[in-house]
RNA sequence: GGGGGAAUUCCCGAGCGGCUAAAGGGGGCAGACUGUAAAUCUGUUGUCACUGACUUCGGUGGUCCGAAUCCACCUUCCCCCA
């Protein structure tokens, strides 16, 4: 059986919010009643043996309810959104043709932003060498320099790039020194196309920042007593610091300088616990602007209540398997 | 008991007579985000009736046109000699 929605589109549910809010409980949970599959929308758990630091799900979660984008890459390969995009697409239409609903469970805001909005992207892919020649520029001739370059090629994105943001720069130099199009036509183009999906989203939010962060602070010293340190020291040895993605992951990252004996252990635990603060306060900022999202409060509503509320709303909004 | 040093805004820490509501860092808060995104970057952080005014630099009292900066005493802390 295909499953579609009244518009013809593939139903689709995300449930989205900022690390340590539950959403991977909640996912499975819906998954489970409407019969759903998982599909990881989480830019670090795609990456083999890095299973504790990225909070991935149990075995047995995995097998109560079929995960995707889950261990598919090694940690030295580079991963990106493009990469999420297609095989995010390919997933849930493969799921959809089981009669089963993708359900999306990730804390990426630019990835799940791009596939649920239905963007395109354009074929410039990186080009390594040519970064590395601005990054060059950049080191000797000043982030202003480089700045002051994007600015004669594409105007309008220098505008909305700062300066300083080297990063951004060089991005959109590359794209058109390799494409000949501007980063500002190309993202116009993007945006032409439909989204092929009829989405839900859940938004689970926690209006309690100090709550929050006392439920990230406890989850990483959850995530040492399950052995995150062996984890980081395993992954270290074979690499992790030099690969091009994987090594941005935090729960890892901050390993590096005490293996190297730069600072205790203590140090890099508080690390890793402000850097998840951090990254959590981006998330929000992130998902705040996502549109049309059922916020649910996980500081004012038990996780039954959030479970509940959640049902309902997809329930009355149509997406259940057997409806359209 | 004697000698020396220090107390600064949420924290650490500069300042050592006016240019100082006070560098810098941390933390907090807010934001941006189209191929590195768990990344990268930006703004803000004494109070208010906020292009100006007011209250701050352990406490009290002085010196001075003017002090976080100088003096006296007090309180607390640190170090050295006993």
């Amino acid at each position: 059986m295909q499953l579609s929605t009244p518009t013809g589109k593939i139903p689709l549910i995300a449930v989205i919010g900022a690390t340590a809010t539950g959403k991977s409980a909640l996912a499975i949970r819906l998954a489970k009643v409407l019969g759903g599959e998982i599909i990881s929308g989480d830019s670090m758990q795609v990456y083999r043996g890095m299973d504790i630091g990225t909070a991935k799900p149990t075995r047995e979660e995995r097998s109560a309810v079929p995960h995707h984008l889950i261990d598919i890459a090694d940690i030295t390969e580079a991963f990106s959104v493009a990469d999420f995009i297609e095989k995010a697409r390919k997933a849930s239409i493969d799921i959809t043709s089981r009669g089963n609903i993708p359900v999306i469970a990730g804390g990426t805001g630019l990835y799940i932003d791009m596939l649920l909005s239905g963007k395109t992207l354009a074929d410039t892919k990186a080009d390594d060498t040519l970064r590395i020649e601005l990054y060059e520029k950049a080191e000797k001739e000043g982030a202003k320099a480089l700045h002051e370059y994007l600015e004669k090629l594409d105007p309008v994105s220098a505008a909305a790039i700062h300066p300083n943001n080297i990063k951004r720069v060089v991005r959109a130099i590359e794209i058109y020194l390799t494409s000949g199009r501007t980063k500002t036509e190309q993202d116009q183009h993007s945006r032409l196309t439909d989204s092929i999906y009829d989405y839900k989203v859940i938004y689970l939010d926690c209006s309690d920042r100090k709550l929050l962060y006392d439920r990230i602070n406890s989850r990483v010293d959850k995530m040492l007593e399950q052995g995150l340190e062996k984890e980081a020291s395993i992954l270290y040895r074979s690499g992790l610091r030099d690969t091009p993605t994987a090594s941005q992951a935090i729960g890892y990252k901050e390993f590096f300088p005490y293996f190297e004996q730069d600072y205790s252990l203590k140090e890099a635990v508080d690390e890793i616990k402000r850097n998840t603060r951090r990254y959590a306060k981006r998330q929000k900022t992130y998902f705040n602007r996502i549109p049309n999202a059922f916020m649910l409060d996980i500081a004012t509503e038990s996780v039954d209540g959030i479970y509940c509320k959640a049902l309902d709303f997809i329930r009355s909004e149509g997406i259940a398997k057997g409806g359209a």
